[in-house]
DNA sequence: AGTTATCCCATTGACGCCCATAAAATCCCA
DNA sequence: TGGGATTTTATGGGCGTCAATGGGATAACT
């Protein structure tokens, strides 16, 4: 499965190193086997990790965008200023910045959640807590969800 | 990765000298790997770092609006003028010109800002404005965000 | 000469690379 | 099908390398 599914909780070393969970590492395209992107969440206080392959799409849709724009500007700083491109070690370890770990209220451990195409890094407390309310968003929508599970409506 | 990415904050010597950071180093075309172009930025008080490739491209596009225009005029002077070839030593530094530095408002460190097929050198405070600022405006357009993320609205 | 820029070497701290261990998951075969 | 054997995963830690920085000495400029 190329897709980050499912939800691993890892802990930091004193070297500031966390495991990638297996499974999303086996989640990482071909030929960038242990190459990933860390960015700011725009969402919320929170990491999002990325593929190279993703963030190549994501850059090739900004550069549709009229160069001259306010908006072009605002993708290329808050995007690509923000990226930080990151290595896994043999181990499948990478290094998790002091600034993200402010950022997301980090400290020893950190929840790794799949979300398909892209994972969040949270810290575990907030993880519980997204997960438990989109469920409720969920069931307050079960239209949509007759739909995505089925591929129809109801 | 042959995009300039990710932001650093380097500190410039009693020379003047300050490290282009490797990252942005290792970003650099092929053959041009220890030269980059500085030049003022159009739009605000920041310095913008260019590759020769890069640098190439804009003048090719220059050259293809109308000689007389006062297009023509307008960006062979302010682009073309403007520009300062720069080397880089062995151990990846370049020298700060004052003008620049006066220019952008920079004293001891600056912060390289990656934005993609260019960087912006800026005191770092300006940056961590930049930065914020263009966060809070992606916020409020959540259409093209969803567009530029995942590649579909919202 | 005096200023300015380039070369070369040194230092320090961070990071990558490697090896080790324990626990968990998987395999394998009677 | 059960339980021991093997492999994989998460984690710890030592050590060498490289990036960022400092500075003296040499070369270029005016």
């Amino acid at each position: 499965m190329e897709l980050f599914v499912s939800t691993f909780t890892n802990k930091i070393d004193k070297k500031g190193r966390v495991s990638l969970p297996s499974l999303f590492r086996s989640a990482l395209p071909k030929n960038y086997k242990n190459e990933i992107i860390l960015l700011k969440s725009l969402k919320n206080k929170s990491i999002e990790g990325l593929s190279v392959i993703r963030v190549k799409e994501i850059a090739s849709r900004i550069n549709n965008l009229d160069f001259f724009s306010e908006e072009h500007d605002d993708f290329t700083t808050s995007i690509f200023s923000e990226m930080l491109p990151t290595i896994l070690d043999k181990e499948g370890r990478f290094l998790l910045p002091e600034k993200l770990k402010d950022f997301a209220d980090i400290k020893t451990e950190v929840t790794f959640i799949g979300l398909g195409h892209f994972f969040q890094i949270v810290n575990p407390d907030t993880a519980f807590d997204l997960q438990n309310k989109s469920r409720v968003r969920l069931n307050l929508n079960k239209k949509t969800l007759g739909k995505i599970l089925r591929g129809s409506d109801e």
